[in-house]
RNA sequence: CGGAGUGUAGCUCAGCUUGGUAGAGCACUACGUUCGGGACGUAGGGGUCGGAGGUUCAAAUCCUCUCACUCCGACCA
């Protein structure tokens, strides 16, 4: 291809809406363009990305047995009121009317449609199992969409959804996908990790996500040092600990605080760590105007999926508004303590080890010391209520965990047979009797693996692409192209050979300096770089360089073709 | 949803306090000189200053409304 011929437009200067590198680079690359908040176009140079991205994983779908189908991305309201997610969801569903007053939203995910489809195809055990998968465009109406196309509201997506007659049928297919996702990220050549997660709105019981590592990810997920344990920080357990605490030392005391409220205030202030601290979180309960007590050691934060999975708290988790506050403990939320609260207390087992703790007095301005339980206040009910954090035990008790930062990518869900009983969707077993379907659900953010590539994969001058998913293969940026006819000639047969060895190669051929060149080249992130100059070709040689590296190094013209090939596979 | 902020050329921004009819850099076009890591000169093209209304002899600038976008927060305890 030659750069005359396709259009590529670089920025020098970096958009002032694109916080995250990989939208900043995306922006300034010229892979995509803004359009409306959370929309973008695709220009002719991300789109390449996304294509490649796009067959990797229609491939290896297809190669699993998976097979592809198309499903509208407006569907009618109806489906959606069976499955009764038409209320539950909220504003996040884009709903829209035709001309006819008709309801209908434009598709977040697809279990509706697919189990729909599914009921009306399969009528047979002999049909199943079956996946079906599409590659095609969601609309979710983010609270907040940012990051470029990491977090827009249109995205493509490519979601599959398997038919089952039972259980073990849907483990088969569920550890297929497992592993084909593992080929997936790894052909993509992305560090990614799979870990357990919690299955969220779409319900179901078992469900794995696939997170790219990068310090910029949105989700924390934990992992052991000593064996396979991997989850999401929502669901990664801690270990209850030998619930034992060192016997009390001391007496307690009311101190005056005034206007220390945070638990970074008050340890400061009375000169000790957070983790001599306690903190206590009121949030609703399950009965209608109850107040329920969290308390966690100072150091920890509250671990809201886990709280909201308590019988006796509110779910979705909701904060105790401050006259609810006010009203149970008479204080400010800053002063809130478990000692004499007359509402149920739920305590996490790293706060029940504490002996001589400090704690809010339920008195604005005042704090206490040298609480003990049991003896001060009445021993809680122990939970798991916080996030685990780094050098926590692994919760199969082998090696210690350590969180990082991953950009979700992936996830698998058992979804068992929420959205088929409720939708009805059954075949004849062998014995001529209707049996209820059981899914499985599939989910993969193309686009968003464009943006996490590209978070893993970038230096200061730009991004560095992974061979299986760059734009092009190899860069070749002549010096002086237009007046120099030894280097345009070059030039030409080097991009016609690449192009009969079926390597995608990119020839900057319009007029530019080389520090130009290099620089729109390294932006833009070829893995592979040829500088064609009259120097180098007086001795037979051009200079080669891949982006991943530093230096780059003089190669005999005749060799150049294979050295690439050879970096190639 | 709550809070803060920003809308001026394709991009990054200045001008607004103190009203007088719009600028810089980058990008773009032409020509020339350059040409091994973002060249330089000369000459150009491009903006109803987000929109509507108001005040005024006069509004990018002041006032009101509106739209769009961005950021922060939604564990303070």
């Amino acid at each position: 291809m030659y750069l005359s011929r396709f259009p590529v437009t670089t920025l020098k200067e970096t958009p002032a809406d694109a916080e995250v590198i990989s939208h900043q680079l995306m922006l300034r690359a010229g892979l995509i363009r803004r359009l409306a908040s959370g929309l973008y176009s695709w220009l002719p140079l991300g789109l390449r990305v996304l294509k490649k991205v796009e067959n990797i994983v229609r491939e290896e779908m297809d190669s699993s047995g998976a097979v592809e189908v198309l499903m509208p991305s407006i569907q009618p309201a109806e489906l959606w009121q069976q499955s009764g997610r038409w209320e539950q969801y909220g504003p996040e569903l884009l709903r829209l009317q035709d001309r006819h007053g008709r309801d209908f939203c434009y598709g977040p995910t697809h279990e509706e449609i697919i189990t729909d489809l599914a009921n009306r195809e399969l009528t047979s055990y002999k049909q199943l199992p079956v996946n079906y998968y599409q590659i095609q465009t969601k609309f979710r109406d983010e609270v907040r969409p940012r990051f470029g196309i990491m977090r827009a509201r249109e995205f493509l997506m490519k979601d599959a959804y398997s038919f089952h007659l039972d259980q073990a049928s849907l483990q088969e297919t569920y550890d297929l996908m497992y592993q084909t996702y593992t080929s997936i990220f790894t052909r993509l050549g992305l560090d990614f990790r799979a870990v357990m997660a919690h299955s969220g709105a779409i319900g179901g019981s078992s469900s794995h996500e696939f997170h790219v590592l990068a310090e910029s990810g949105e989700d924390a997920i934990a992992f052991s040092s000593d064996s396979d344990y991997a989850a999401n920080i929502e669901k990664a357990e801690t270990l209850p600990g030998n619930d034992q605490r060192a016997a009390a030392g001391a007496d307690m005391q009311s101190i005056d605080t005034p206007g220390q409220h945070s638990i970074d205030e008050v340890s400061a202030f009375l000169k000790t760590e957070p983790s001599r601290c306690v903190k206590t979180l009121l949030v609703n309960g399950t009965e209608e105007g109850s107040v329920v007590a969290l308390v966690l050691r100072g150091d920890h934060g509250l671990n809201e999926v886990k709280a909201s999975h308590l019988d006796a708290v509110a779910s979705p988790l909701v904060f105790a508004s401050d006259e609810q506050i006010r009203k149970v403990a008479g204080c400010s939320a800053g002063s809130l303590g478990p000692v004499g609260l007359d509402i149920p207390v739920i305590a996490d087992h790293a706060a029940l080890q504490l002996a001589d703790f400090i704690c809010g007095a339920n008195t604005d301005g005042k704090h206490l010391t040298g609480v003990n339980w049991e003896r001060d206040c009445p021993l809680p009910v122990a939970a798991d209520l916080r996030n685990v954090v780094d050098g926590d035990p692994s919760p199969d008790g082998k090696g210690t965990l350590s969180v990082v930062r991953g950009i979700e990518v992936g996830h698998i869900f058992q979804l068992g047979q929420k959205y088929s009983s409720t939708m009805d969707a059954t075949v004849l077993d062998e014995n001529g009797k209707s049996i209820t379907m059981t899914m499985g659900c599939y989910g993969i953010g193309v686009t968003r693996i464009v943006a996490a590539a590209i978070e893993q994969n970038h230096d200061e001058n730009g991004i560095i692409w992974p061979d299986a998913i760059a734009p092009f293969s190899v860069a070749i940026a002549p010096i002086n192209f237009q007046n120099t006819d030894s280097v345009r000639e070059t030039a030409i047969r080097l991009h016609d050979e690449f192009t009969a060895a079926g390597i995608e190669v990119l020839l900057y051929d319009q007029k530019a300096r080389l520090g130009a060149m290099l620089a729109d080249l390294d932006l833009i992130g070829i893995p592979h770089r040829i500088v064609i100059g009259e120097r180098g070709l007086k001795d037979g040689n051009v200079e080669y360089k891949a982006r991943a590296h530093d230096k780059g190094k003089d190669v005999p013209l005749a060799d150049i073709v294979s050295l690439i090939k050879q970096a190639l596979n």
